[in-house]
DNA sequence: ATCTCTATATAGACGCTGTCAATATAATGT
DNA sequence: ACATTATATTGACAGCGTCTATATAGAGAT
């Protein structure tokens, strides 16, 4: 039932997932072929499909990481804070900016629907986490507060996808050496800041 | 030089045109594949490389037609306006709303960076135009203005397009089969106008 | 009218792609 | 030792973008 070690290979599945997620920051989702991935783990062309049963599901998988770390990243500085819900909501929008701007394909894998399984059970379950995180930011009295948290929430992570995903289309301003779009997106994170007061 | 009537075959440009973009709205990006169009324009596959170079040049030109459209129907209804930039914002903010819920494979080809070419200079031209229309919105003083109209209109542009992009993506809540995700798109429209005043 | 030039359309090839079926091999369970 | 299961290989198939060679149709000049 458990092997601990596989076989023939090797933790071929694992490897499969490195080089696959190599190949996704080098060349995009695009250059995330089975057969690409297949070559550069040394194996034949056939081989993966006992470890993902297609594209979509190497590609699901490799979203559900992602997904996985910014989690990971926001409850980790989450839970440095007390109740003012200013610096959650900076944790949020920055981990996001900060992860977009660092690995633009994995960022934009995400959200590509025609290429992972967004009803994938596991998938839904960690962008629920991140979305309830955002929420309680919100759920707690805030000072002048006009709007339900969700309304809240919608606006805070939709401002910040898309802040992130129009820059990644070049718009704007171009992304410079450096990781951060970062004047810009802190002004409109210090934009939306202000509403809350 | 001026051929007033192409031959062969009639207006293949405009034919490849429309098959493309019904094959954009019924399969997505994905569906536009150069050998489907030129079967469904009842030629051979290759036949469109006199019209359009390759499948990225057709795809950009489905691609301006869509922002073409955009800008024309912001213009005609900021025509009707005065210097007030409440409703202006929202003719923006809707227009795009109703744009990316009524077609959704030609929104999101829209920010398809690796299908399309963001640096086609009549591409960037209409979308400059469409940034300048909202830059306008906030360039006249708005009461109790703290920064500036680029951050206003970066922050406005980015809500509306990461709420479309996600809602596309099947996030907050399923597309239903009406026209608009309204109730929470007009509720994060609000509350963006309510941060102007 | 004919002849030339250019624009357009066809047909075939190449090397990719995902996926499936048939086969081979290695590890596990009995 | 044997049967079963998991894994890997190989070959095939259709579809893709794009290139090349070839054919045809229209325009312009003579």
């Amino acid at each position: 039932m458990t092997q601990l070690k596989p076989f023939h290979h090797g933790d071929l599945k694992r490897v499969l997932f490195d080089v696959a997620l190599a190949l996704l920051d080098e060349h995009g989702a695009g250059g995330v072929t089975i057969r690409a991935v297949a070559k550069a783990a040394g194996v034949s062309h056939g081989a993966p499909v006992n470890h993902y049963k297609d594209r979509r599901a190497l590609l699901t998988a490799l979203a559900k990481a992602q997904f996985d770390a910014l989690l990971t990243g926001i409850d980790t500085r989450l839970a440095e804070l007390n109740d003012d819900p200013g610096p959650g909501i900076e944790i949020f929008a920055s981990a996001m900016m900060d992860f977009g701007f660092r690995y633009p394909h994995r960022y934009r894998l995400l959200w590509r629907a025609d290429l992972i399984d967004h009803a994938d059970p596991e998938l839904l379950s960690v962008m629920d986490k991140i979305y309830d995180r955002l929420c309680a930011e919100f759920s707690q009295a805030v000072p002048g507060r006009k709007f339900d948290k969700d309304t809240y929430a919608v606006a805070l992570w939709s401002m910040v996808h898309g802040y992130v995903d129009m820059r990644l289309s070049g718009m704007f301003e171009p992304l410079n050496d450096s990781i951060s779009g970062a004047p810009r997106g802190e002004a409109i994170i210090d934009m939306f800041k202000r509403f809350l007061v």
